[in-house]
DNA sequence: CCACGTTTGAAACAATTGTTTATAACCAGG
DNA sequence: CCTGGTTATAAACAATTGTTTCAAACGTGG
């Protein structure tokens, strides 16, 4: 019944071809040929390709955030007003990403997308993001700073877009990533494995020792 | 003259507007409507849209693989068969990338084209490049094996490219990220600031313990 | 000055895009 | 049964895309 549902049929198809084409070289008829469904049913149902591509996000991300607040609930009840760990929230964050796709399809998918979206110009879907989902964000974030008492805040908004870009990186090049590296070294790498190897490298960089202060150059002021 | 030149006009826009708004998202009209040039001049001259993509890129990477070499050469030379420290590989890298504007045009068009060549679906252009400049990579990452030989192969190969993600990801994303970063905290952070905080951040990346073995799960074999 | 290869110009081309329209099929509730 | 709103279908739409064509303009070597 699900799977007989156009609406369903249509997002099925919608983000794996977005995921491994783009939004713009991915045509609608593309999508509802594949899909086995008239090209109007897009527009009918969703109103436009924009709000279909965001309806693709909407059903990654409702769960995702949903269940990673109910994390940070938890982790918020057990540390009852003390700060919680670095490594807690990291973990928290890792495990409510890796719970997505039990809902959904593949997480490899899902991390696609996001790059894809991070890396839009102009960055509308960004925006959307930001908008519908910015909340969990902040709390995170918030959390963070508890957590990171002694860096200073600009450099803590850094260090965490760094490492997002790492994951969105090379979460979402996986397919091509790993071509390289079952070539060069043995490993079929998985997802899981790549999260296991960034839980070290990024507790590690949000304590690495700060930066040299900026040089006075001379075009400064 | 260089100016006015046809060619070189096409270019100076198509880089503008393809970091700004992608590739697909960037149509010859307007390229060449905002150059000022006949909209036939870019089949003329380079063939094709895409031939135009990469030679857009040419222009930028050209220059850099030719001071790169220039940099490790001088690097080799100093420590003559010495493995040189992880920190002045980095620094030359980053000294090597800071230095490209000099030639062209600014360091933040650049990376937002690096982030968008990652980012394609596909991949063609990220093939492109590997094909053509991946020979500086490949001596790059050597390079590095022999600064860090504590790390096992595959691990190192993991960790540069969660750093190439961060580096990427932040200074290809740096205006919107910019934008939120000055509302929130003072400051106005450029280019150069950027690669000031990310020394440290990779080093320590870089050095980070090595992560718990993979757990024995069902599933495997 | 003329002739010839190179570059520009305006127009047309064929293909593809997202969206809309009008009709048909469906399928419940009276 | 049939009637009314919901969904599916095929066709057309208008706009935009990259590319090609062919004639005009250019500029340089004879």
């Amino acid at each position: 019944m699900a799977q007989n549902d156009t609406v369903t049929r249509i997002l099925d198809t919608a983000e794996v071809l977005f995921a491994e084409r783009g939004f713009a070289e991915t045509s609608l008829r593309t999508i509802t040929s594949k899909a086995k469904v008239n090209l109007a049913a897009v527009n009918y149902h969703f109103g436009s390709k924009k709000s279909l591509i965001q309806a693709v996000f909407a059903r990654y991300l409702d769960p995702f955030t949903e269940r990673f607040h109910g994390a940070l609930d938890d982790l918020e009840r057990r540390y009852r007003g003390q700060a919680i760990p670095l490594e807690e929230l990291l973990e928290t964050m890792a495990r409510s990403v890796l719970e997505v796709p039990a809902e959904r399809n593949s997480l490899k998918v899902f991390m696609r997308l996001l790059g894809l979206a991070y890396s839009q110009a102009q960055g509308h879907l960004r925006r959307y993001i930001q908008q519908d989902y910015g909340s969990v964000f902040t709390r995170f974030t918030e959390l963070i700073r508890q957590a990171t008492p002694e860096l200073p805040d600009a450099e803590r908004f850094w260090r965490l877009h760094f490492m997002l870009g790492s994951v969105i990186f090379t979460l979402s090049g996986l397919d091509a990533l790993r071509d390289i590296a079952e070539k060069d070294y043995d490993e079929h790498v998985t997802v899981r494995d790549l999260v296991r190897r960034l839980r070290p490298v990024v507790v590690a960089a949000m304590q690495a020792p700060l930066p040299a202060p900026a040089p006075a150059t001379a075009q400064e002021a």
